[in-house]
DNA sequence: AAGTGGTCTAGACCACGGC
DNA sequence: CCGTGGTCTAGACCACTTA
């Protein structure tokens, strides 16, 4: 056939939105059908299927059987934000990353951290504290609990000169992971490691690691002053 | 046919992890093409295609034409958080949502907001300022500027029912933006708004938000103290 | 019961990018 | 050059949901 530049489900994603855009499908309508889509466009219902998949994913559109396809009421913006190792993070911009063992203490699992991670009475833990330098100036101060039950190993381990997330990701890949951000107020020791003063808001994430409903590992993180998270959306 | 129960794409996704997590394809390791995969799988092409562009998506794999897909060394968890609309987040938790307007001011745009929204001098703004209430007690205080020159009909809006968030969303459907998560001590006036003290670390987000290349609203938004944003990968 | 999205197949052509 | 992923098609059956 005459091969009319086949309709990619790229364009016909663009046009779905423009649709949106100039209100010939206002928030809240109901849009035609795959089928009918398909003979619009011109393409076969496959293309259309992944075009209308991937604007429901981006929360454009809600999709559900029988019921239809509709253009959400308020589109829910999705940030996602790609969490990279942090030597990888320092040196994609060419800075000098640069880690340090603060402490490193075996001890029976606190009571706090048994019910965070679902621990037993006497299970060991590894308490680790680091830090993250970034062209020798302070980036990150790490507070990390490894459970020693579900990764054992890490007891004959030193973490003086990798890292303990490195470290776990080799060790333990494919986890899953809770992850929160907050704000929080430096301590006295914590503002000593990052060069900032006692009080300071500090950025900080605290991450929860899981393999198979077993606990990892749990980490808090408290960025240098003046840290910021970015994403485009 | 005996229709041996169809191989899904999550079965194959499942698999290709499995694989991975018993280190028959370690980290590094070049695995084997998606013809040869369907093959082994019992399955068509397209449907290991669809697994394997998830899993790269989801930033367990890495593709490239020729060369073929690899096991990420550091596989890069993503985070997504959704960002609601603050009634909905408010409301679906079951709370009260209650909005009040602050202050509300045109005037010609400061210089620091004109270079970082891209106006022009002389260029009119809006400057809002709202408090956003969960069941009576504060939630999160709004700072926010819109371009009156990409939508000037906000200025005869009077804001004091409707948030800026919220009109804006009808008003200007479909736009990117920025968003950038940070932490943030309490100015004496924000302070009271929140019920908190002054100098206490407030998790901070600000957004830009455009329309095609222009730039529609920057808002700085505090939350309340003790706030924390989860999400799961 | 029936309509809509969800998925799988088999085959084809395309385009990027190592070699 | 040519192998690998990227995409499109036409057709089919399935499964969830609502009427």
């Amino acid at each position: 056939m005459g091969q009319a530049a086949r309709v990619s489900y790229q364009s016909v994603k663009a046009k779905v939105l423009q649709s949106i855009r100039d209100s010939t499908w206002a928030p809240g309508t109901i849009i035609p059908g795959e089928v009918e889509l398909a003979e619009l466009f011109g393409c076969a219902r496959a293309t259309v299927n992944r075009a209308m998949r991937e604007l429901a994913e981006e929360g454009i559109l809600e999709r559900k059987r029988k019921a239809g396809t509709l253009v959400k009421l308020s589109p829910t913006p999705r940030a996602k934000f790609d969490i990279p190792v942090i030597r990888d993070e320092i040196e994609q911009t060419g800075g000098v990353y640069r880690y340090a063992l603060v402490k490193r203490v075996q001890s029976d699992v606190p009571s706090w951290l048994r019910a965070k991670l679902a621990m037993s009475e006497g299970d060991q833990a590894l308490h680790l504290q680091c830090m993250h330098y970034h062209n020798n100036k302070p980036y990150q101060f790490e507070d990390r609990w490894i459970n020693l039950e579900v990764v054992g190993s890490a007891a004959q381990i030193d973490f003086k000169d990798v890292g303990p997330n490195e470290w776990l990701l080799s060790e333990v890949p494919l986890t899953n992971a809770e992850i929160t951000f907050a704000a929080s107020r430096a301590t006295k020791e914590i503002a000593e490691f990052l060069d900032s003063s006692e009080g300071d808001a500090l950025f900080t994430t605290e991450r929860i690691t899981w393999i198979e409903n077993r606990a990892v590992t749990f980490a808090r993180l408290f960025y240098h002053l003046g840290y910021r998270l970015t994403t485009r959306i």
